[in-house]
DNA sequence: CAATAAAGTAAGTGAATACCTACAAAACTC
DNA sequence: GAGTTTTGTAGGTATTCACTTACTTTATTG
């Protein structure tokens, strides 16, 4: 025996940086030989990572879509389950949004929907993410639902729509920052029930 | 002189089987080899009507805005500038969605957004589909708006951003038929006003 | 019909790209 | 330090793809 394998840690030591490439190239116009060189390493190390192209565009979206939950799990802990939960967020997204790269990804992914891997990848984030929502919502609303409110479920999907049309609006400039801040908090509000600030 | 130049005419006449391509395979995914076979004809053929592969799809890309819009314009226009405009053509959205791939070629278009002719070509439409539902939504309201109602051009958005969860939803099967037509309605109401049944 | 320009056919080309092979250097275990 | 396994280097290959070239056929007009 000798010398123990660390192609684990070094896969995740590139990720940040397969995730960017990705994200700024989307899925095809990203090459392996880019891929390589923006990590500083030679093509066939990647292949000693992964088997593929593809797996490593999967390692990039299950990684970005942990990093952003995670992000989400720091702010809510912060001052857990209370009323202003969703708030928090929503604020936290409409400043934020689009800084980890994480729709161009998602958007990349949703032209390859026909490949199976990618697009089962593509359903439990959703899944994973509508429920997050969801249950913030609920939260947000504690337990008491007036008869005025969209159901929870109803309430997220809107709110991930929401989410979508303001990463577009923000990559193609459609609006300036504040004024793409206050769509979103607005719309939020809308959807989610009139007590939010 | 001999034979009339009718290359206008062929490129309108492929425009469908374009169209259909891009969004079925997205842009990089579509070859010229492709797009020639399912026209029925050889590439160089569709060289002679467009310059290059981009233009083409730009033209795609065009094509399909224009008859969303006409689309829109038929259906107004059955029954002019009525109180329920809005509900009819959200009623046609949640059902017809994705039908002429028009969410497809968008998804593939905004992952190319670092190409300037790309990019101002979706500016353009998401600018003109806005102003669109704007307009529909204020006619909707009959001129007197609410105080607790959204600012036409902040619905119009939150509109859009439904529309394109929407789509994905559609895309993904992450709802059935019916409970993604109902998320539509119920979420387009909160938005557009309490009026619409 | 003759001249001419468009429409079509068939093949090719150079560049890009995913992935592979063969080997050298380094590091860890005993 | 010998033996073994990982890590790194350098180059190659088969294929795909956007786009081209050279040529034949067809339609149109004077």
């Amino acid at each position: 025996m000798a010398r123990p394998n660390q192609t684990q840690e070094q896969a995740k030591k590139l990720l940040p940086t397969v995730c960017k490439t990705f994200s700024e190239l989307g899925y095809r116009r990203t090459t392996t030989a880019e891929l390589a060189q923006r990590c500083a390493i030679r093509e066939n190390i990647l292949y000693r990572l992964w088997p593929d192209k593809k797996a490593m565009f999967l390692a990039a979206l299950d990684d970005i879509f942990r990093t952003r939950a995670k992000v989400w799990q720091e702010i809510l802990s912060a001052q857990p389950a209370g009323e202003d939960a969703v708030e928090r967020i929503v604020k936290y997204e409409s400043r934020h949004q689009g800084e980890f790269g994480f729709y161009r990804i998602v958007f990349t992914a949703l032209t390859e929907t026909d490949d199976s891997d990618i697009r089962s990848a593509l359903l439990k984030m959703y899944k994973s993410f509508h429920q997050l929502v969801c249950k913030q919502v609920q939260a947000g609303r504690g337990g008491k639902e007036r008869k005025s409110d969209l159901p929870a479920e109803i309430a997220a999907w809107g709110l991930l729509g929401l989410a979508t049309i303001s990463n577009i609006i923000r990559e193609l400039k459609l609006l300036p920052p504040r004024q793409r801040e206050r769509m979103f908090a607005a719309v939020a509000k809308a959807l989610v029930g009139g007590e939010l600030s």
